[in-house]
DNA sequence: TCTTAAACGAGACGGTACGTCCAGTCTTGGA
DNA sequence: TCCAAGACTGGACGTACCGTCTCGTTTAAGA
């Protein structure tokens, strides 16, 4: 999952997917710069605002030239996006417990809890960015909504089918029911959310998603 | 509810409110100027985005002197803020008939159906730039959704008062779980929520606000 | 000498020069006002440099509104000339003995001395000013150069007439080698000409003001 | 004698006074773009008295970014300084006759005449305008009038060897009563001073220039 | 005493230029 | 062909000052 928004796609000559790795002309490209431009990024985030990550601070802190960098990524966006899905995307997993309503809480946890970090600070970051970068919008839609999105369909389809979850749960508006509030928070709120709040979100919930016989007032926790 | 992000509070010197509107030294603001700024921004949002709009843009759309903006506007957010809180904000009130549940239905459908209009630009634009703006973060929770939070949880007290809605509902989880999704969708779909998508995520929470002897399948609408 | 570069002219409305000072409708001028921005336009002319005198700044430290400012003056140039011409052009008067040689010696020590003070800063400000304005240009030639041509050229006149000058000298020329060498220094140097330079210019254009007969080898002082 | 007010002194890192020109790194400085900034100073200047002069009307005729004006250039002063000084100093030379009171007669009949043209406009400009800029009249100095004094100087400290003028001629003041009534003029006079104007002024002062011998009431011309 | 007209303070305004900053492109020489 | 360095265009930024204006207040002369 490398490759997002890249500026040039620079596709085989010959065949579509060459078995051979297929080597290009000329100097390849320097691995090196792609990685310390990306950690510039992320670390500039951390510490500053978005507009302090203009393209002259990460080609400084990079050690590296800013044509290099307009070589590869189209804007800073880009750069931050391909940052995040590649060094925080895959931290939060759902775990598979014998119970699907249980599952989606720990892990609603899991990602409030993210929200909190430099993580929480660079999903703000581009989903801010996304408003004005249609094409920032869509890679991020692409490569992470809607793999969350799968993600979670799943685990909710697994409670339907197990029995735990209604028979007639609308699944995607269940989705938007979950992750919605989170991001509402987290864009709008001074601080993130963190596991309390999804503990009370999930409570809440909990009613519209559970089969009647299977609803106790379980405050989560 | 006009003055919001100012540069300068000049506040009474003697009464906190003065009940005499106590004319003020000097020539005063040019209530013409104020006005075609804040329309020549809205007028601006609606074919641009955010960064599109310069001072100057405003400047010269509105007539006026770049420096009479920089005179009562710290930047061009502020101005945007305030010509969405005072010719947008109060579209969208509350129904109040005897269902609460059917209150909000309604009252979000309307939501979305906004969102769908200039006024989502308006507003998506606003949330993004509150990331980079805390100022502009604080204005908008201050003057716009803590008033909307605030008119949503009077429907919800009123409908757990009536015992519509069960006596342990979780009163701010469910404002969350209400305005996150169509939030959500606002600033993370290519296209924002409609009536129907309220309708879905109704029909999923209504059996999480419902006493247990009201809950019927209602599908809404 | 008082008015010199006033915005209005406010002729009689009767007769050309009413021999009655003539008291005109509503409230007069204010004195006060009038000199007290002159004082507050010399000293911030002591303190700062030309650019630092603002119209505001003028207003802010002479206690004035701004408008009265312009209500008399055009532009700040204005001010200063008035104010050096009222504070500072007296100053410096010859002195008259029976040598004219002697005169015009002293004298230009006195004015070198004075260039070394406020007053030298003011005159290169006003003669700076004058190259991008022609009013200022011609006001300060008419009340000021002018006068100071007027008295060098009676005692130069005195001195031939006395016998003490050749008969063919050429006053005109006479008073630019004599003037000419001090601006020329206070508008180039760092540091303004003081009496020293005065002599040692005085002792080389001797040899061309006296009569053959007077040509002596005397330094000066 | 190209580099005079710039922004960045870039000094070579190993020697002091590399001979080889020592290519530098990345994009070297465009040329043609410091020559057009430096032709559309003169040409504005022209028509125009400096403060009418914009930095970003410069960058417009010169078909240049203002970045890149300021890039080099501290301020407008400084480009017109440059400019004058890589354009227009280099016109008046000296003549070399056996008559030194001769060739200073000459070569300031040329002075005045180009006093006259653009270049008297440009030279009242950039003398007013180091009334309020020590940097650049720093610059002036150091890059034009010390120049144009070692010449004088150097002429004078001729005739003075030569027997034609005087052996205890005081030099520097000569050099002040040659130069400073013509800027004395050009300063204050609303038309520049002419040939004739430097006639009559070298007639008086040739009586003190030249030795007892060679006084002959020579007018001149 | 009341009216009238000008001067005044405060300060908002249009306009213009300032000098800075950043995005993104281009041009060198060297690897 | 890539890279580092860094100059370049274009355009917005927010500030400062100019000179004008619009208020409401003050001041004296004249009715």
């Amino acid at each position: 999952m490398t490759v997002t928004l890249r500026r040039t796609s620079r596709p085989s000559p010959s065949s579509d997917q060459g078995e051979a790795p297929q080597r290009r002309l000329g100097r390849p490209r320097c691995e090196d710069s792609r990685r310390s431009i990306l950690k510039a990024a992320i670390a500039l985030l951390k510490t500053n605002d978005l507009p302090a990550i203009s393209a002259d601070a990460i080609a400084e802190r990079a050690g590296v030239s800013k044509a290099t960098i307009y070589r590869w990524w189209p804007n800073k966006s880009a750069i931050v996006m391909e940052a995040f899905l590649e060094m925080v995307a895959p931290h939060t997993r759902f775990p598979e417990t014998d119970s699907a309503m249980e599952d989606l809480r720990v892990h609603l946890g899991r990602v409030a809890e993210v929200c909190q970090s430099d993580i929480g600070r660079m999903l703000r970051t581009l989903i801010a960015d996304s408003q004005a970068n249609a094409e920032l919008a869509a890679a991020m839609r692409a490569h992470y909504f809607s793999v969350r999105r799968a993600d979670a369909r799943k685990v909710i389809e697994r409670g339907i089918a197990s029995g735990e979850f209604r028979g007639d749960l609308d699944t995607e508006a269940a989705i938007d029911c979950l992750y919605g509030p989170i991001v509402f928070r987290l864009m709008i709120n001074p601080v993130a959310p963190d596991a309390e709040f999804v503990n009370r979100m999930i409570a809440l919930l909990r009613q519209a998603f559970l089969k009647r016989s299977d609803r106790r007032n379980v405050t989560g926790r």
